[in-house]
DNA sequence: AAAACGATCTACT
DNA sequence: GTAGATCGTTTTG
């Protein structure tokens, strides 16, 4: 997959900015076990007032990338799954988008063959869904995602055209406030709820 | 040291 | 749609 390698200005944006921008550009991973990308078809922006933010009560050992620059991956186990985060913000301000859905581009039998699934609107709708068809590890917490060469992860604008973006309330028991926000592709097959 | 709590997933009705 | 599994991280005693 081929694509400009999206800079860190575009991660030093406004938080919800950014979650709405990432929709239609492609998630590529490398690894030895070869290549696997998809379209991003559904985000979540943590912002600082949000109190499902991992940020919101200070800094943790688990948290503290997202503490730090922007434009790297802040990866954590939920459950028996792995989420995939990007920082966003300057420096010490600790926000990030969650990657919550991309559609299978490349690489669909490497993620059959990791996923353990036939379906391909399973391979990757959803968070912890799309890290093990993407062959991502706890390791990766921390990789920096605007630099070319040595990075496993990196986030491409390849120019393909993007749907109507929609924005929901997200569904949980911290609802009292309007954020966060999670954005939809309408239309998308892969969608969740 | 123990308990509580999830930014979830799968299977099933 | 809902129920139950599941385990790392954080908080509390």
């Amino acid at each position: 997959m081929k694509g400009r390698i999206l800079p860190r200005e575009f991660y030093l944006q406004r938080t919800l900015l950014v979650a709405e921008q990432l929709i239609g550009k492609v998630l590529v991973s490398r690894t030895s076990e070869g290549e696997t990308s998809g379209v991003i078809v559904e985000t979540e922006a943590y912002t600082l007032n949000d109190p499902a933010n991992h940020s919101y009560r200070g800094k943790t050992q688990r948290n503290a990338t997202m503490f730090g620059d922007a434009g790297h991956a802040y990866v954590y186990a939920v459950h028996a799954s792995l989420c995939l985060n990007i920082v966003t913000e300057p420096v010490g301000v600790p926000c990030a988008v969650l990657i919550r859905a991309v559609e299978p581009l490349d690489g669909l039998e490497l993620m059959r063959l990791r996923r353990g699934v036939g379906d391909p609107r399973a391979l990757a709708s959803g968070p912890g869904r799309l890290c093990q068809a993407f062959g991502i590890t706890r390791e990766w917490d921390g990789v920096d995602v605007t630099s070319p060469e040595g990075s496993p992860l990196t986030l491409i604008d390849a120019g393909l055209a993007r749907g109507p973006v929609v924005r929901t309330p997200r569904i949980g028991i911290r609802v009292a406030v309007d954020l966060p926000y999670r954005f939809l592709v309408e239309g998308c097959p892969f969608v969740s709820r």
